[in-house]
DNA sequence: TGCCAGGCCCTCTTTAGGGCCTT
């Protein structure tokens, strides 16, 4: 990402898995990048108008009792999109994330215009020797000071963060390309592990 | 009570299956 590029990164916590089974967002967290540095956040749980199974209250830490004082699923969202604004957006694993964005701002009849790239992608290529994928794993492997919870929407999104430029000056040493596009990053998590070197090589 | 999805990516592949990631 160039430095003068600005994303959004962001994380949702959900009620499960999939919002086409009826899942929905319990929490969003979201930091933006500025010329290389986090200017802005935002963070808020909200109700999904249902209990959660005690298996997210175990896996989050958002309670039942946490959610019973949050404001609504679509008030909490309605802000959202206008932080994010038209600018593109981050997430790790991002389909995951991008399904929950859409299928909420759809329900208050909004929708994004920004485009996603996914740092889990991004870092199969860039750090094909870690151990594993995950956000916690990779954070450990590439020694990003973490003091926080994962699994905790603002957290999460500022490890990502983290991940993010650390994975920008991994591509500026190795490959010595100064400054790498938001588009850039976004064609690397779509191009085969072995033609890396030939996507940085050919500009 | 236990499980539910979907995209990526590897391989014992491509007329498929299964692990990894996200909650």
């Amino acid at each position: 990402m160039s430095k003068a590029d600005t994303v959004i990164v962001l994380d949702f916590e959900t009620t499960g898995l999939s919002p086409d089974i009826g899942d929905r967002a319990i929490e969003i967290g979201a930091v933006r990048i500025e010329n290389g540095r986090v200017t802005d956040r935002f963070q808020e749980l909200m109700n999904p108008g249902r209990p959660i199974s005690g298996f997210i209250e175990d896996y989050t830490g958002i309670t039942n009792r946490m959610l019973q004082s949050a404001r609504p699923c679509g008030e909490v969202m309605r802000r959202f999109s206008d932080f994010i604004g038209d600018y593109n957006l981050v997430a790790h694993n991002a389909s995951f994330d991008q399904r929950f964005l859409d299928s909420e701002l759809a329900m208050i009849s909004e929708e994004r215009c920004g485009q996603f790239a996914c740092s889990m992608l991004a870092a199969r290529r860039l750090y094909q020797e870690a151990p594993n994928h995950r956000l916690s794993g990779l954070v450990e492997y590439i020694n990003i000071p973490a003091d926080g919870v994962f699994h905790r929407a603002l957290y999460d999104s500022e490890m990502t963060a983290k991940l993010w430029m650390a994975m920008l000056d991994r591509i500026g040493d190795r490959y010595e390309v100064p400054d790498v596009s938001f588009s850039m990053m976004k064609k690397l998590t779509k191009t085969p592990k072995r033609s890396i070197g030939q996507l940085f090589e050919q500009r």
